[in-house]
RNA sequence: GUGUCCGUAGCUCAGCUGGAUAGAGCAACGGCCUUCUAAGCCGUGGGUCGGGGGUUCGAAUCCCUUCGGGCACACCA
């Protein structure tokens, strides 16, 4: 479907055209002077240079080719050469009539389907999620969710860091704390324990007491460096442990990961490519591309253009062991040969572009990534304090997700509670679909690549640009819907008829830009476009519900139009919440 | 030092390829519930768009410069 703002400048160039100017010029926008119109067009200043009359005059002469228009029920020029439009009520509620029937409210699906890996979540084996991962989790979902419905193939991966020396620190722990486990016994030849001999929660509280300790304690921190070793090289014993220590934590993240409605295709990690490295080093070394450098073996990316100096790409330290690089880069040949994308995206802290530049230059120039293959890179920023530093818990340690989610619960819980008259099992729930839309909400409508302050109060607050405020919207629709089904009557079948004026023409304009903003949203890579846009048709709706009277509206074809309307905004709404990653409850 | 991002109302932020009086939200103040969820809506006050130059009919937006901040600059991830 023909995005509206194109339509309406085709209809504005075949003015221009029309007037003897180039169609070119007839360039339609939404009026950012709604006192005065709709719509405007600044193609007659553009101009005038070019034909060397005055703005105004030209607009003169193109708004008299507009008399009688379909589209525009008026077209005035203004000083200094602006044209000012009104749009036909009939023209705009055709079209957003149409979105109805269109499966995807008007947004066309690509000639080409891309194939897209997206690399997002990247949290480590036995480390609990902190604040950083809620990002990454968050973006990274969104924009999953946003490329499939644009009509993509994209898949998911968690890329969990599962190869360093975290696993080797908590093997050293184990190992003081229960030395006669049966992994440690390198005699023995008989098959492990099928459970493993922590739990999850001992398994969080080994972690942490093993990295303090190693940081003070040179020789425990030698012993977790052998047992990292030991399971890189496969030892058997230390391989079981892994195993255990993955299977442990991997059941924990699935289960954070859920609570956070963030579902991931892949669960591959950096162990899942270490058999490649050996070959793919040799083959960059005889293909001339890498070479040592202070011990280490490096490729040169710096390239004619660069502004500053690139160093080198890493690709094997000068201990000759791998590092992030080389496991990277390995992922990258992996994916290109199970799955061959279009495009791979990276969701990370934006401390890494430089990193991911020299991974990709790396990537391309040794031949691992076809010409073609897009490598895409969104960085996103810091998750700051009120006192705008990075988030920290009261006493100053890192902040957990779990608790974070849990503090935005309990906040949410008591506001609903505060607020309205609810059996306690459903506000729980009720609470829950809120938080997240206040968690989800209040880091998507930022801008990715800028760091945000996190502010409990503000998040969860039903007003202002907010997820709970997005969420009441809905909920006030679903209400009058559901009590019009009570009446008898059917909102599937309620067809619009035309726009009236006021603030039911302004809904359906805002609703008309749809497509043209996912299409926007998806291009960019900005899930914060699809938060301003719900923003704004809330606010729309929510102006339009104070001025209309619905379920009390006596004309029945006026009253069905405005059904269809409320349907449509409803639909709108939940799918883009949908995409960034949330719900809406029935009731609230 | 080099590079890069940022600096817009008291606070948190929008402002796309330059366009008419720079927009929201919070906070402050004032209105609107016998009627579809007032967790809403309407209104008022509040800004030399960090500073200085330049390009342009026209600049928050483009260019230069300057000040202030964040971040990154090969054997961490």
């Amino acid at each position: 479907m023909r995005k509206f703002l194109d339509l309406l400048s085709e209809k504005m160039g075949e003015a221009f055209a029309a007037a003897g100017y180039d169609a070119a010029l007839g360039r339609v926008t939404v009026s950012n002077r709604p006192d005065l119109c709709e719509y405007q067009c600044n193609g007659a200043m553009a101009g005038a240079k070019q034909y060397k009359k005055a703005p105004i005059v030209i607009a003169g002469e193109v708004a008299e080719k507009l008399r009688g228009s379909e589209v525009f029920s008026e077209a005035a020029a203004a000083a200094p050469g602006f044209l000012n439009l009104k749009l036909s009520g009939e023209f705009l509620a055709q079209y957003v009539m149409e979105m109805r029937r269109h499966d995807k409210f008007g947004l066309d699906m690509p000639e080409k389907p891309e194939k897209i890996v997206i690399d997002y979540g990247g949290p480590n084996i036995a480390k609990p999620l902190h604040v950083g991962h809620l990002r990454s989790a968050v973006i990274g979902e969104s924009i999953k969710r946003m490329l499939r419905y644009c009509g993509h193939e994209v898949i998911g991966d968690v890329h969990l860091g599962d190869w360093g020396l975290q696993m080797g620190l908590v093997i050293a722990e184990l190992q003081e704390r229960q030395p006669g486990l049966v992994y440690f016994d390198e005699s023995y030849t008989g098959e492990y324990p099928a459970e493993a001999p922590f739990t999850i929660s001992e398994l969080e509280e080994i972690y942490p007491a093993a990295s303090a300790r190693s940081k003070e304690d040179a020789q425990f921190k030698a012993k977790a460096m052998e047992n990292t070793y030991k399971i890189q090289n496969g030892v058997r014993g230390y391989r079981a442990l892994w195993q255990h220590i993955k299977k442990v934590s991997v059941a924990d993240l699935k289960r954070n990961y859920d609570d956070l409605n963030v579902e991931f295709d892949l669960w591959k990690g950096e162990a899942d490519v270490q058999e490649l490295i050996p070959d793919m080093v040799e083959n960059m070394k005889k293909g001339g591309y890498a070479y040592l450098s202070d011990g280490a073996l490096v490729v040169d990316v710096k390239e004619e253009s660069d502004t500053k100096e690139i160093p080198p790409c890493m690709i094997l330290k000068s201990d000759g062991a791998a590092l992030y690089n080389t496991t990277d880069l390995a992922t990258i040949l992996d994916r290109m040969d199970k799955i061959g994308p279009d495009r791979i995206i990276y969701v990370t802290d934006k401390r890494q572009e430089l990193y991911f530049q020299q991974v990709f230059r790396c990537a391309r120039k040794t031949g691992l990534v076809t010409p073609d293959t897009e490598l895409c890179w969104v960085g996103f920023g810091t998750v700051n304090g009120r006192d705008g530093k990075p988030f920290k818990t009261r006493d100053g340690g890192v902040m957990r997700l779990e608790f974070l989610v849990k503090d935005t619960v309990d906040e949410m819980y008591r506001k609903i509670t505060e607020n309205r008259d609810m059996p306690a099992e459903e506000a729980e729930k009720t609470a829950k679909i809120i938080a997240l839309s206040a968690l989800k909400y209040g880091d998507l409508s930022n801008q990715a690549s800028k760091d945000y302050i996190f502010d409990m109060d503000r998040f969860t607050s039903f007003e202002g640009d907010t997820g709970p405020y997005i969420l009441y919207t809905i909920v006030r629709i679903k209400s009058i819907l559901a009590k019009y089904r009570e009446q008898g009557g059917d909102p599937a079948k309620a067809a619009l008829l035309k726009a009236e004026g006021g603030s039911e023409k302004a809904l359906m304009m805002q609703l008309s830009q749809f497509n043209a903003m996912m299409e926007a949203a998806c291009a960019e890579i900005a899930p914060n476009k699809v938060c301003a846009y719900i923003y704004d048709l809330a606010n729309a709706f929510n102006h339009f519900y104070h001025e209309t009277k619905i379920l009390s509206e006596e004309d029945a074809g006026r009253k069905s139009s405005l059904i269809a309307l409320l349907v449509l905004t409803r639909d709108v709404l939940e799918t883009c919440i949908d995409l960034l990653g949330f719900a809406a409850p029935e009731k609230m």
